[in-house]
DNA sequence: CTAAATGATACTAATATAGTATCATTTAGT
DNA sequence: ACTAAATGATACTATATTAGTATCATTTAG
């Protein structure tokens, strides 16, 4: 099972790195040359990043993406939402035949619990808390 | 995010019935009449179920499978572990770039934490606590 | 001996993840 | 006005994982 895929993982090492710049806009050619993340694939995540309204851009010449919040205000789990869908461990599993009433099926109640916690735990991760001074 | 794949899920309702049933002998034919699952997809699981341990099988005529275990001696960990591996959130994810001393990372700290709770929160469910009389 | 079962294993199909390619549009600089 | 350097939009390809099928060998009750 994974937490994170290959999107947000560079999604984050991104924002991260575009935290360090202090709003200076940077080009996609700039971020993998740092990163050494693959180009269009990269270029494909700050798009979507932008579209999520993450990453502000600006198009043309000299043109390149800069963080549209404060790396406080960008959650980890925000960034899982855009590249995961929505973080639901909580759809019924065991349909029909096992869970004859859903609201007090055992094993409901504990994945919600689960659900919770990790929503609670990846909620106190955001950019600025991965930044190194 | 999906927590259980439907090989586990399809061994979980498998391994319920068979509880049900007391130590009858049930062969895959009754098993898929009654569960409606795919019947060699349901095969191969039990197959599975069998080399880990967790059913007994009988060959030939009249032969089937039956628990090996108690119903409350069967763990849904043990299920996804056979069906999905080992449950390793933890893994490093974000590599070098970001994490320069690793037993300190806030991210993995947090993820770490997330792993114990779904384990304590999985490990507290058995065949037999899904049991309905 | 035979029918009904599992064992073992190889194959196929569908879906999700990871990544590429291309053309249109925008814009700073000359 | 022209050009080079950038993003926007979108369609495509590749790889991996998940889901499922098919087949033949082996075992065994009757
Ligand atoms: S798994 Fe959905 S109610 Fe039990
Ligand atoms: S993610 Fe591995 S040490 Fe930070």
């Amino acid at each position: 099972m994974k937490l994170i895929t290959r999107d947000t993982d560079y999604a984050m090492r991104a924002l991260i790195f575009l935290a360090q710049q202090k709003n200076r806009v940077i080009s996609v050619s700039e971020l993998v040359r740092e990163l050494k993340t693959p180009r269009p694939f990269s270029r494909k995540i700050l798009q979507q990043l932008n579209k999520a309204k993450i990453l502000r851009s600006f198009k043309g010449n000299h043109g390149g993406f800069i963080l549209a919040k404060k790396p406080k205000e960008i959650f980890l789990v925000d960034l899982i939402r855009v590249f995961q869908g929505p973080l639901e461990l909580n759809e019924c599993i065991f349909k029909k035949k096992i869970c004859p009433n859903r609201n007090c099926c055992v094993l409901r109640n504990r994945i919600s619990r689960i659900e919770n916690k990790v929503l609670a735990e990846l909620g106190a991760i955001t950019v600025g808390s991965l930044l190194k001074e």
